[in-house]
DNA sequence: TGCATATACTACTTATATAATAGGAATAAT
DNA sequence: ATTATTCCTATTATATAAGTAGTATATGCA
């Protein structure tokens, strides 16, 4: 039950942004850096973030990328659906008609509740909370 | 963000072996058959189970499996445990000397509380918990 | 205009884990 | 003996993650 690097890496590349929302545009190469990040991967996963409308792009020289809303009105819990997908532990969430079973199944139940706690904690961060939690720690650091 | 079948399956034969707490083995065969698992693989995860205590094993005609505790000292994290590893969603999180970061990271904080609304849940239910549910469920099914 | 700096796009590669499948050995009941 | 069951080990197929690579396109600036 691990988390991808694609949530992990977007996750914080988001947090950069988030830290830099208002200061002009923030490059790959310096986010990749800071993060320790392949450049490459990450332009993949900007792309990602790009076309579910998180982050704009700017080209050229002097360009890179800057957040497409205030921090305050991103969730977690959508980069990480852009990223990863919906939260979904067992498919047969996603529709009563999976399987014919699903109205009494007592696992389905069981990886519901797990499911909800994990959008409920998704939901409830921002990239604003985030962005001053990390700005208040001592060393500015906020990697993983 | 997807359960393995590890986990799926195993929760759900683990609940088959409750309900029959008390009543004798019950084998693989059966079980494999009631949650449309295949029997090989089902093979595998019962040995996981049996190594980590949970089950016992009576071999030979008329064998099967019993659970090895009753049904309510059985906690669905220790079932989980077992079957996918420790939860943990993200590798940092599983020791402070892991990153220089740890301390002042921000991500990790979030993971963090990922982690724990997870935990929370499978912690919070035991076998017994999900063999009532699904008995006092019209149909008896518990599958998924 | 030309050069340096960025993103954009597409394809490829590699490693790893999952999810089985298969065959036969060992054990126990009748 | 025969049948039913678990036990053990090896193999394979598939998917996904994670990263690499190369080239095209856009922009700022001297």
């Amino acid at each position: 039950m691990k988390l991808s690097t694609r949530a992990r890496y977007g996750i914080r590349a988001s947090l950069e942004l988030a830290c830099n929302y208002g200061k002009g545009p923030l490059q790959i190469k310096i986010i990749a850096q800071r993060q320790e990040i392949s450049i490459k991967y990450l332009e993949q996963l900007m792309a990602i973030l790009k076309s579910a409308g998180f982050v704009r792009s700017i080209r050229g020289a002097k360009g890179g990328y800057i957040l497409a809303k205030p921090p305050n009105q991103i969730k977690l819990s959508h980069i990480f659906n852009a990223l990863e997908g919906p939260i979904v532990t067992v498919e047969c969430l996603e529709s009563d008609q999976y399987c014919a079973r699903a109205a009494d199944c007592a696992a389905r139940e069981l990886w519901s509740q797990v499911q909800q706690a994990i959008v409920g904690v998704l939901e409830s961060v921002t990239l604003a909370d985030l962005a001053e939690k990390a700005k208040s720690n001592k060393t500015s650091y906020y990697q993983i």
